[in-house]
This record gives C-alpha cells, structure tokens and sequence, in this order.
RNA sequence: GCGGACGUGGCGAAACUGGUAGACGCAAGGGACUUAAAAUCCCUCAGCCUCGGCUAUGCGGGUUCGAUCCCCGCCGUCCGCACCA
C-alpha cells in the first residue's frame, strides 16, 4: 500500500495538544507513585534558545518521558536565570529597560521550547526576577543573616575611573576596561559575604558520598576547596631594615621541612608590610601599582611573567640568627591565600627557582632523591619537587621530608617571638568565602539598611520585598540604585531616623543555589514548603554544563545547608546524580581578511567539494570564505543555529534524535546539515516501515515466538528493549539510538513481507509485539512520531501515558555462542559452541579446529586459556 | 601558571570488569527501479601487499597469555580559575 511521507509540521503540534489537554506533564505533589526529580540547568535569558540548549533539555526529557513509564511521579520544571549583566548591556546598547528585555527574551524562548515537544511541567515556570522569587530569596538572605552565615568585610574590585563602575574579570581586558578603555584600578570595598568557609570542612567531606557525579567534578571541587596542613612561621624582622612599627612577617606553608632551602621572602602587592615599605619608596610603589592593574583574577596574576621587587626588608632565619633573606613583593603571590606570604624556596618549586634565578637569589637543595649524592645533586632548571632525603639542612639531614616537616613545626612552635609560638600548625583551606556584592541595578536588591545611629539593620520581613525600582536610567555613569532619587531613601525600622538602603544585589549565583528547591513548591509563600521539598529533593539527575562543575554545583551544595540550617530543607546534598554534558559545536566561517576580516553565518555560505577538499564561499557574493575550526556556538562568531532551522523543516523530532545519536552525551557534538537529514530520513523509514505493516498489525494481538523467522523478530525486540532501557539508565542515549537502528533494520524484511500481504499467524504476532517494543523504545527520543506510529497501530491512548514494555528474560540469551579463538593473542578462528559448554569442552573443541592444529604443527600448547562466555586464546 | 578532561577509519563513534578493534550512523563509490530526477532498495567502504597475511586506537616505553582500557614519559586540543552565565 501507498503510504504518504510523515509530516511533522502537522503531526507535532497535533500531538503537542493531546499532551496538554490531558495535563500530561502537570506534576502533582501528593501523587502516592514513587518520585523522580530531573532537573536541567535553567538557562540564562539571552535572546534565543540555540540548539545547545535544546541538547541539553532533550537529554532530561528522555529520562523524564522514560522515567515516567517506568512508573514514577516525575518532576521536570523549567525557569530562566534571568538576572544579570547582559540585561544591563543591552540597556545601555539599546535603550531598552532591562526588564523589558529579559521578559521579552523569556517570551520567545518559552517559545521556541514549546516547539521541541519537551515534557516539562510548565505551570511552575518562574524566573528568579519575578518579584515572587527574589522576594523569597530576600526572606532566604535575612534568615541566614540571623544564623550567622552572612557577614561584611573589604574585598577589591576591579575599577573603571570612566565609567564609574565595577567590572567583571571578563570585562578586564589587558589592564583596561572593555567599554571605556580607561587604565583599571582596584578599590577596597565594603561587601556582603557568605561564609561558605565555615563548612569547608564539610563541603569537602561530603564529596564521597556523591558517588553519582563524575569523579572529575568530585576532583575539582576538591582542588577548589584546597585543604592544606601547613606551618604558619613568624619571620622576625631585622630590625634595622623593619618599617616603625613592624616587627614579623607571618608566612603559611606546607613545606616546613624545606626551612634551610629557604632564600626569599615573597609578599602580595597588599600585604600591609608592602604598603608600609612602599611609603618612601616611589619606584616600588609604582611598582606595586603596576602589579595591581593586572585586575582581580588569579589567572591573570599567574599566568604573567613572575616579577618582583626588593623592599629593602630583611628578615632573620629562626634557626640561626646570623642568617638574614630579603623580602620581595612579588606578582604571583595573591593576599587572599594564606597570609598573603610565603617564603621561597627556590630547589623545591618551580614558581620558585625562576623567580630566583632571575634576580640572583641562591639556590640551595634540600631534598635529593633516595640514593643520591649530597655532594654532587644540583638544581638549576629544574626544582626537585618529589619525596626523597634531606640535605643541606643542618639537623634535618638524612631525614624523609615528612619527618622534616615534624621536626621543624614541633621546634618552632617551642621557640617564641613577641608574645606567640614562632611556628604553628594550622590548616588551611583555598576556598574563600562567597561574596556575593554586586555594585549593578539588575540583581535581588540585598535587604539591608544602613543607620547613622543603629548601624546596619535587616528590613523586616513584613517589610519585604525590597522591590527593584522601575524608573531608571542607564544614561550616566554609576549604578542607577545609587542615584535613583528616592529608592535608597528609607527609615530606619529600628529608631525610625533617616536611614539608606544597600543599593548592592546579590550575585547572579545566589539566584541559581536554590530554584531547585523553590520548583517542588512554586506556589508558597515561605521560600519552600519543606514537606514538598523534603519529599522531592535531592534532584534524582541534575543535567549541565562542565563549565558549571565548581562554582555553580559548590554554592549550591552551601546554600542548601543554609537553608537546612535555616528550616527551610531537611537535608544538605541538593543533586543526587549529577550528568555534565558536552556542547553543540558548529564550524566557523570567515570572510575577507585581515582587518576586514569578518565571521558569517552558515546560512550565508554555500559549499563545493572537489578532489575531496571543501571549498566555500558567500552566496551573495560568490567570495571564498575561511572555513574555520569548531568552536562553541556563540553570536560573535555567528556560528549558532537556532532550533527552528531545523524544526521548520524537518520537525522537533529529528532535531531530537540527531542531537542525541553519535557523540555520547557528555562530548560535544558538531551540528551538521548532513547530520540533520540523515536524522530525518530515518524519521520517514520509521513511518514507512510501520505505515507498511500497520492497516494488517493492528489486528493482530501481540505475542512472542521463540523459533524460526518469528523467533528471531522476537529475540531482536526483547534484546533491543532490555538494551535501551539499560542505556537511558545510564544516559548513554548514543548507544540506545544505535540499538534502535538495529532493531529497525532487523525488523524491516518481515514488517515488508506482512505489508505485502505475506508472513504466517506466529511472524504477524511478533512483529506486531516488535513493533509495539520498537514505539516505546522510540517514545523518549522521538514522542511525536512514537504518537503518530501507535495511532496507525490501532492505539487509542497515548504512548506517553503508557508504561514501558517488560522484556522476557529467556528471549534475551543466545543457546549457542561464538567464541573467537585466539592463537598467541591474534584471532585466528571462532569456535560456536553451547552456552552452557564447561571449560574443558570448550578448550577441546577450540584445539581441534584446523586452524589451531595447523599453528601447533603437532606440538601441544603451552597453555590454553578459556574466559567463560568471551574467549579462548591459545599459547603456542 | 595552577587544576581538570579529551585524543580510535574520510567524519561522529562503539568495544561491558584487561578478552574478536571499528557495532550504529554520516559522507563517498557502484548497482537496481525510473523517460529522467527525487525518494527508496541492494552492494563496497581503516591502510598495505604477494589474498594469505602484515600494520593500525596521538607519540615513545612498560606490565600481561592478551592492552583503546592499567603504569611511566612526551605531544596536541579543550574547559575552569572566584564580578560571564
């Protein structure tokens, strides 16, 4: 029979309102079935969904359409990040109030969403600037202030003289502002801060529990909070070198045992020493000036040639007064770490000996590998860095650095300087607390008043919300809650004086440490309803970016043990399984050159092949265009393709399926045109081939055959749907797709043959059942068409309403298995025998093949070596 | 600079816990059907030669009966580095 072409432009939709009208995706908090939270990472409103983002929503709706008919109550919600500084460019660019932007931009990628078919429980939709939502984030915020986990402190920033604001590291470019250009300065600040240093310990702790994250998130969340056992040591100062006033220097290290290696001292830029040093010294307070433009980010301290400067301060080694080392101030050692000083020791760290042997500083070895020769082991290029044997270090020698390091911290701390322990053991972590200050108008306003008399006072909580004022501008300089005329203007509700408000928002990231929560009870009016949130949390698979592993992924974990802390959660871990995937990458293209150079878009060029080698050029013009490397989607580089070049087309389905089948999900996959059709062409097999067989299938009742033609569509369904099922557990949605090819091409010859009227009673039942398998299979991936297909099969319900098919465990085995037969570990031949054949059975049959007989030329193997079920392999 | 990953045919990849390297798809080539095209279907497809082999998983070593997988050392690419989200 003639079957018409699958038309998704009419289907998707159509079936997009059967969904809807029967609520299929409305997620219902008292439903008694078990829970299962899917969650992906909530985008940032920027204009328009690309198809990055869709991949990344795709890989959440397979588990939750999949999740769903394994029979759970799932929840899978959506929002906007729609806080931030791009909000804020535009309005400056365009004129247009950030609001109107962010409100407009969420109105067209709801949209364009809508058109992917995503099972997503639209009706808790919020964005985190809905005054509902930062009005909680408020109540959130005065609640952990009331705990103690919130306090003020100075922190620098990075300053633009022009512009009169605060600039992101980003927006630091060589030194200058992005937009002004302006020299950028840095200024001492007064910010809001939460002290996630507080639960180091914790958050580091609890890392090994999350044992369904990526092992590499695990491990740089680890760096990140960066535990150290170390040594403070307080350096006296050589008094005639000392500034009025100062007596030690107080460096932290965890190499202790390197003390007689030691022959600098290296301290930040804003270390109080330096400042002092620095008043009557011009060129090193130019000096320091200098290192200070480089702007707040550590890796642009890092990365720049090490440099330093003497300050003329010598200090006195503790173990022998005799012995004096200078002090430098020194571009790469950061005031925010430690205390801002370290002594250097140039044969033991690289960062070290290049800073030594570019200002002539000594060089002397103190650890030699075990079994070296004192006498003779150097260090030049190379610092030595590795476990071995003190040298050159008076009572230490022939010590293992460990021991070393006890010895030196168990002396120091009996030695006294001033009033204090000259040595102290102390543990140290990297992490440092959150500040979360932001010196922008498009932020949660931080509920805080400031009080001539009462100092600072939280806004009451009746008070709340402290709502963004709409009428500003963005025409001068500054922050517009700064100079807004009245807003900042309040009284003070403790002595009813005049009072400020803090014109600070929060950072963007407090906004994303807890929407997760606030979805498994959008509706309340406290921040959460905790038994909802007890109930729902932890998200059973939280699916993002690998951009997000530390920063995003730790802040949560922190603010979900505030507000355990706080009664608004019951536990401390917010993600249960984490999934980090890849990015949606697309060619990049260039046309003209050098200055006149400028990136297009796909959709401008137009593409030859010749001897093998792409050539292409603009469609305008006909002039040869660059085809560039892959690169991340992204507007500057024009390189985005938006959803609905595909969707209009070839529908949401095959945009769905390409963006899922060949690179395992947490690679990146490079969007291509081919790609694209060769999706949609298996989108149309699918059709044809159940349209073919469908009029006689529906008919037919299902069932299973064991043997012969039958036998084997049956085997090849139930061995696909335990395989799928099994894939989609593991989100390896790569491998599940490749099983449901094959299930397609093992199924086509019979469903062609029953289309043509053939195929006996016992082949039109199975393919019948197979077929049914092969529709739930495809359901997650490709819902439309699953729909469309169970339909033509006769179904009157919705496929996405049904529960997923059970495999018979005895059609999923084979009797007979192939053994590969190798002879010195190189295949030579196979072997079928029955599955259930012992070792010995097997290791005689595997030597009576011609081929082993002939390799052993009449002589008997050395060994034989028979893996049950895998392999035999036969050492001549 | 520090931390983390990744590297397999022309391309995306697969290979379970150390057990047949290249499943599945894309591209390409050939054929069938067609007046023709599209669509569809069938076949070929890592490289090399002597058609039986040999060489191949970024490069160089090691462990093992057997290594894409484990270990050591290189090379290359990508991500994060605290005010981008």
């Amino acid at each position: 029979m003639a079957t018409e072409r699958y038309n998704p432009r009419a289907s998707e939709p159509k079936w997009q309102k059967a969904w809807d009208d029967a609520k299929l995706f409305e997620t219902k908090n008292d439903d008694p079935r078990p829970k299962y939270y899917v969650l992906e990472m909530f985008p940032y409103p920027s204009g328009r969904i690309h198809i990055g983002h869709t991949r990344n929503y795709t890989m959440g709706d397979v588990v939750a359409r999949y999740k769903r008919a394994k029979g759970f109550n799932v929840l899978h919600p959506m929002g906007w990040d729609a806080f931030g500084m791009p909000a804020e460019n535009a309005a400056m660019q365009n004129k247009v109030h950030p609001k109107d932007w962010t409100y407009q931009n969420i109105a067209t990628m709801r949209a364009q969403l809508k058109v992917m078919g995503l099972s997503i429980d639209w009706s808790r939709e919020f964005a985190t600037c809905d005054v509902d939502y930062y009005h909680r984030q408020q109540m959130l915020f005065l609640d952990m202030a009331a705990k103690g986990l919130v306090t003020r402190k100075s922190s620098k920033v990075n300053w633009d003289p022009e512009d009169m604001t605060v600039l992101a590291n980003e927006q630091v470019i060589d030194g200058r502002g992005w937009r002004s250009g302006a020299l950028v300065e840095q200024r001492e600040l007064t910010q809001w801060f939460f002290k996630i240093t507080d639960c180091a310990q914790d958050l580091l702790d609890s890392l090994d529990g999350l044992n369904e994250w990526p092992e590499k998130v695990r491990i740089m969340q680890q760096n990140w909070i960066g535990r150290s056992e170390g040594l403070l040591i307080r350096w006296p100062l050589s008094a005639d070198t000392a500034p009025a006033g100062e007596t030690e220097l107080e460096v932290y290290t965890t190499r202790p045992d390197t003390i007689f290696g030691a022959s600098f001292m290296a301290i930040s830029a804003d270390h109080p020493l330096a400042k002092k040093a620095a008043e009557n010294r011009p060129e090193l307070a130019a000096f320091m000036e200098d290192v200070r433009r480089m702007g707040t980010s550590v890796a642009a301290l890092e990365t720049a040639e090490k440099k330093g400067m003497d300050t003329g301060i010598r200090v006195v080694h503790p173990f022998d007064p005799s012995w004096t080392l200078p002090v430098y101030v020194a571009n790469f050692v950061l005031m925010d770490y430690g205390t801002g000083a370290i002594f250097g020791c140039p044969s033991g760290d690289q960062r070290d000996l290049d800073f030594a042997n570019k200002y002539g500083l000594p060089v002397v070895p103190v650890v030699m590998p075990e079994g070296g020769d004192a006498k003779t082991f150097q260090v030049t290029e190379e610092a030595y860095t590795d476990d071995g044997v003190m040298i050159n270090s008076r009572f230490l020698d022939g010590m293992k650095p460990k021991e070393a390091f006890n010895d030196v911290a168990s002396r120091l701390e009996q030695i006294s300087t001033g009033n204090r322990p000259m040595g102290e053991r102390k543990v140290q972590f990297r992490l440092r607390d959150w500040g979360i200050s932001r010196q922008r108008y498009w932020g949660c306003p931080i509920p805080m008043i400031h009080c001539q008399e009462c100092g600072v006072v939280p806004v009451p909580k009746a008070d709340l919300p402290v709502k963004l004022p709409d009428d500003i501008d963005f025409d001068k300089p500054g922050n517009p809650l700064d100079r807004h005329p009245t807003w900042r203007h309040v009284k003070c509700p403790n002595c009813g004086k005049d009072g400020r408000r803090e014109t600070d928002t929060m950072d963007t990231f407090v906004d994303s440490s807890w929407y997760f929560a606030r979805f498994t009870a959008p509706w309340e009016n406290e921040p959460t309803d905790p038994k909802a949130a007890n109930e729902w949390l932890p998200v059973d698979q939280y699916i993002g970016g690998i951009e997000h592993a530390i920063l995003h992924l730790l802040y949560s974990r922190f603010f979900t043990r505030a507000m355990r802390d706080t009664g608004h959660v019951g536990i401390a871990e917010p993600f249960k399984g984490l999934f980090t995937q890849g990015m949606v990458v697309h060619e990049t293209y260039r046309a003209g050159s050098g200055q006149n150079g400028r990136w297009v878009g796909p959709s401008e060029v137009t593409f030859d092949e010749s001897d093998g080698k792409r050539s292409a050029k603009l469609i305008e013009t006909g002039e040869p265009v660059e085809i560039g490397a892959l690169e991340k989607m992204s507007k500057s580089k024009k390189n985005v393709v938006s959803p609905e070049d595909i969707t209009d087309g070839y529908g949401a389905d095959t945009a769905r399926w390409f963006m899922l089948s060949d690179s395992p999900p947490e690679r990146d996959v490079e969007w291509t045109d081919d790609g694209a059709a060769g999706a949609h062409r298996f989108v149309q097999r699918v059709w044809r081939q159940v349209s073919i067989a469908g009029e006689t299938l529906a008919g037919v009742a299902p069932a299973a055959s064991a043997d012969g033609a039958a036998g084997a569509v049956s085997k090849a369904a139930h061995k696909a749907l335990k395989a799928v099922g099994e894939d989609i557990e593991k989100l390896a949605f790569n491998r599940g797709i490749a099983r449901i090819y094959e299930l397609v091409n093992n199924v086509a010859g019979p469903l062609g043959e029953i289309g043509e009227g053939k195929g006996d009673d016992a082949l039109k039942a199975a393919a019948r059942q197979a077929t049914e398998i092969l529709v739930h299979l495809l359901a997650p991936f490709m819902p439309h068409l699953a729909e469309e297909c169970w339909a033509t099969l006769g179904g009157k319900d919705l496929v996405s309403d049904r529960a997923w098919p059970t495999f018979d465990p005895a059609l999923v085995v084979d009797n007979e298995i192939v053994y590969p037969v190798q002879i010195n570990g190189k295949k030579r031949a196979d072997l079928t025998i029955a599955r259930d054949a012992d070792q010995v059975t097997v290791e005689k049959a595997a030597l009576a093949l011609e081929a082993v007989q002939k390799a052993l030329d009449g002589k008997s193997p050395r060994k034989v070596i028979v893996v049950p079920q895998r392999i035999v392999n036969v050492v001549a």
